[in-house]
RNA sequence: GAGCCGUUAGCUCAGUCGGUAGAGCAGCGGGCUUUUAACCCGUCGGUCGAGGGUUCGAUCCCCUCACGGCUCACCA
C-alpha cells in the first residue's frame, strides 16, 4: 500500500477498530485541564505536562544531567507520574516520540512482557497496536532515565486521544515545499517546530509593544476598519459595499486619521495595534493585509518619538532575547549567544539619525566602480544646490543626460544602471522641487543606507532615521518651522528596510486643507493612491488638536528583523495565496485537478 | 505589472545526452524490543503540474497555461 489514498485506508482501518476497544478515532473524554476519575489525584493534566517538561529541560541542562532521574530498573513504583500528550512524531524501538506545544518528549511504551519491567496493561497495548504516525495520544506514568542517558516517560497507561487520517510529512526533513507550507501551515507548524517557535516570538512581540506602550500611559483604542474615505496613507484600497446602507466602503489603508480625530477628543495618548489592507503588489515584504502600530502622542515632537523609537526595539527585543535565552535551544538562529551576533545589524548602538538631504549629498561623491557603493552621475553635488530648486533642476538635467550616464555607469551592475534609468523617467514626472529631492534621495540613498551607515567596527549596519521629508510627499506632517520646505518627519529603516513612519502630526486645519486639495489635484491626474478630501477630520482639527507626534509601525517587518525571517509570509500564518486548484472529495482528501473548489459525492 | 527559476511516489530527493522512472522515509507483512533520522528481511506504491507541438517514440526538446519561489517596481 502506498498510494496517498491507500495510506489513508490502512488509517481508516486502524480507525475502525478503535471502538471494539472501548473508545472511538475521536474520543471526547480526554482534559488537559480537568481532573476526572482515577486521575483525579493528578490535578490538572495540563499543568502536570508543563511540570514534566520543566523536569525534562532541568534534567537535560547543565552539568550531571540527569543524575536525578532514576533508570526504570530503580523505580519503586511509588514515583510521580507524568501525563504526557500530544501528537506523535516518531517510533524509535520501543518509544514514541511526542510533540507538545513544550518541546517533544519520548514515551517508553512497553507492548511486550520483559520481566521484571511491568508492561502495558493489555488494553492499551491493543491501542498501541493501532497507533499512527501524527495521531494524538496520551501516556501517564514517571520520569526516567533511558540506558543511552536521555529522558522518557515510562508509560503505565497509553491512550487514544485523536486519529489522522493523513500521513504527515517526512519526518526527518519535514515539509519543505514553500507554497505547501503557507498553504497547509497547519502541517508546517506541527512538522516545523522552528516554524512555531517564530510565531510564538511574533507573539511575544506585540505583547511587548503593548506592555511598552501601556507603560507610558498610552490608550489602546479600536477604529473602523471600514472607512467612507481613503486617507492615512498613500496606497491603492480594497473596496466593498454596504448593502442596507447603500454605500461605497474602502478597508481601510491606515487608522491615521481616526487616532488624530481622538487626540482632538482628549485621550492625549492613544495607540492602535490592528490590520491594515492594501490593494498593491505581493512580494517578500508586502502581503495585502499587514499588521500595523500606530501611537499618537500630544506634546511630542518627531524627535522625541527617535528617542522612543529606540528605547521600544531596545525594550521589545531584550524581551525577546530573555525569553529565548531560557528556551532557546532548538537551532542555532535562537541561540543565546546568536541572538546578537549573528546579524547583520545592531540595535546597541545609537540610530543614525540624518537629514534626507544631507544624505544625498554624502551619498553623491561616494563611490567607486567595483565596490558596494557604486559611482554616482552626481558626484560634487552640493547643499546648496539641493536646496536651490532651479539649481537642482539644472543639474540634474545634466546628470541624467542618457550619454553622460552610460559613460559614468559604464563600470557598474546591470541592476544598478536600470535603477538610474529608471529615475530619470520618474524625475520626468515629478513637477515640485521637494518631489525631485524625494526621487534623488530614493535613488541615491536608500538602496544604499546599509553600506553607508556602519557601526565604528564596520561588522554590522546601524539604523538609521532618515529626516526632513518635502512637504510634497508628506501630506500629513507638520512643515518645519525653520524650513517650511520640508516636514518634521523620519522613516526609520533597519538594514535597509524601511520599518517606520513617524512626524510631528500637523494640526493646522487650513494647511490641512490645502494638502487635501493638492492630492484631489494628483487624483485628477490620474494618482490611485491619492488621498481623498477629508472634511470631517478638516472639521475635528478645526475643533483643535493638540500639538502632537505620531508613529506608524510595520509590526510584520518588525517581526522579520528580529527573527531573522527572509520573508513577510514566514512571519504571517496564513500569507496571501491565489486559489488553490483542487477538488474535496466527500473523504476530504484533495486531488489539484480541476478549477476552483466543489464538493464531489 | 516585468525578468529569472522551479513543479518527478503521501513526504524528502535522484534520474533519463528522447526508448513510458529510482532511492530514503512513511505504509503493509515478518523479525528485533532502551531507541535517538532505531535497525534487519520482504513487499506495495507514479496519468514525471496541465494542455498542445515536434518525433516511430516525450517525464526529457519546443510552445501555451496554472501554481509557486526569487529579484525589480510600489509601499509598511
Amino acid at each position: 500500500m502506498a498510494t496517498e489514498d491507500e495510506l489513508i485506508a490502512a488509517r481508516r482501518a486502524h480507525a475502525a477498530e478503535l471502538p471494539g476497544l472501548g473508545t472511538q478515532a475521536y474520543p471526547n473524554d480526554f482534559r488537559a485541564s480537568a481532573p476526572a476519575g482515577d486521575d483525579e489525584a493528578l490535578g490538572d493534566r495540563e499543568a502536570s505536562r508543563a511540570r514534566l517538561f520543566a523536569r525534562v529541560q532541568h534534567a537535560k541542562s547543565g552539568e550531571g544531567a540527569l543524575l536525578g532521574l532514576p533508570d526504570e530498573a530503580a523505580l519503586a513504583g511509588d514515583e510521580e507520574e507524568h501525563w504526557l500528550f500530544g501528537r506523535v512524531v516518531g517510533r524509535r524501538g520501543p518509544f514514541l516520540v511526542i510533540r507538545t506545544p513544550h518541546g517533544d518528549c519520548q514515551a517508553l511504551v512497553r507492548n511486550k512482557a520483559q520481566p521484571p519491567f511491568p508492561m502495558l496493561p493489555e488494553a492499551d497495548v491493543a491501542l498501541l497496536a493501532l497507533v499512527d504516525l501524527a495521531d494524538h495520544v496520551a501516556v501517564r506514568g514517571p520520569l526516567i532515565r533511558t540506558k543511552t542517558g536521555d529522558v522518557a516517560v515510562r508509560a503505565n497507561r497509553y491512550r487514544h486521544v485523536g486519529k489522522a487520517m493523513l500521513p504527515p510529512p517526512e519526518k526527518w526533513h519535514g515539509m519543505t515545499d514553500v507554497e505547501k507550507r503557507y498553504r497547509e501551515r497547519y502541517v508546517d507548524l506541527f512538522a516545523n517546530p522552528d516554524v512555531a517557535h517564530v510565531f510564538r516570538a511574533r507573539s511575544q512581540i506585540v505583547k511587548e509593544l503593548r506592555a511598552f506602550l501601556d507603560h507610558r500611559h498610552f490608550l489602546e483604542v479600536e477604529t473602523p476598519l471600514l472607512h467612507p474615505l481613503r486617507g492615512g496613507a498613500t496606497a491603492k484600497p480594497f473596496e466593498t459595499h454596504h448593502n442596507a446602507l447603500d454605500m461605497q466602503l474602502y478597508l481601510r489603508i491606515a487608522p491615521e486619521l481616526y487616532l488624530k480625530r481622538l487626540l482632538v477628543g482628549g485621550f492625549d495618548r492613544v495607540y492602535e495595534i490592528g490590520r491594515a489592507f492594501r490593494n498593491e503588489g505581493v512580494s517578500t515584504r508586502h502581503n495585502p493585509e499587514f499588521t500595523i502600530l500606530e501611537f499618537y502622542m500630544a506634546y511630542a515632537t518627531f524627535e522625541d518619538l527617535m528617542d522612543l523609537t529606540e528605547a521600544m526595539f531596545r525594550h521589545v527585543d531584550e524581551a525577546l532575547r530573555a525569553r529565548f535565552y531560557r528556551e532557546g535551544k532548538t537551532k542555532e538562529q535562537w541561540s543565546p549567544n546568536g541572538w546578537w551576533d549573528e546579524r547583520r545589524f545592531t540595535l546597541m548602538q545609537p540610530f543614525v539619525r540624518v537629514d534626507m538631504r544631507d544624505a544625498i549629498v554624502t551619498r553623491a561623491s561616494l563611490g567607486a566602480d567595483g565596490q558596494a557603493l557604486c559611482r554616482t552621475p552626481l558626484a560634487g553635488l552640493t547643499r546648496e544646490v539641493v536646496d536651490d530648486a532651479a539649481a537642482l533642476a539644472k543639474t540634474l538635467e545634466e546628470a541624467f543626460d542618457p550619454a553622460r550616464m552610460k559613460d559614468v555607469l559604464k563600470g557598474a551592475p546591470a541592476d544598478v544602471r536600470t535603477r538610474w534609468f529608471d529615475a530619470r523617467k520618474h524625475l520626468a514626472k515629478c513637477d515640485s522641487h521637494g518631489e525631485r529631492v524625494f526621487v534623488l534621495y530614493e535613488i541615491l540613498v536608500e538602496p544604499d543606507l546599509v553600506h553607508l551607515y556602519r557601526s565604528a567596527d564596520g561588522t554590522k549596519s546601524l539604523p538609521v532615521f532618515v529626516t526632513k521629508h518635502p512637504f510634497e510627499v508628506s501630506p500629513l506632517a507638520r512643515r518645519s518651522d525653520a524650513e517650511p520646505s520640508v516636514t518634521d518627519r523620519f522613516e526609520l529603516f533597519v538594514e535597509g528596510r524601511e520599518v517606520s513612519n513617524a512626524f510631528s502630526e500637523l494640526n493646522d486645519a487650513d494647511d490641512q486643507a490645502g494638502r487635501f486639495e493638492a492630492q484631489l489635484g494628483r487624483r485628477d491626474k490620474g494618482d490611485e493612491e491619492a488621498m481623498d478630501y477629508d472634511a470631517d477630520y478638516i472639521r475635528a482639527l478645526s475643533h483643535g488638536m493638540p500639538p502632537a507626534g505620531g508613529f506608524g509601525l510595520g509590526v510584520d517587518r518588525l517581526v522579520m528583523m528580529l527573527c531573522h525571517q527572509p520573508s513577510i509570509r514566514d512571519v504571517l500564518l496564513f500569507p496571501a495565496q491565489r486559489h488553490e486548484k483542487q477538488v474535496v472529495r466527500s473523504d476530504h482528501v484533495s486531488v489539484t485537478e480541476s478549477v476552483d473548489v466543489k464538493i464531489e459525492r
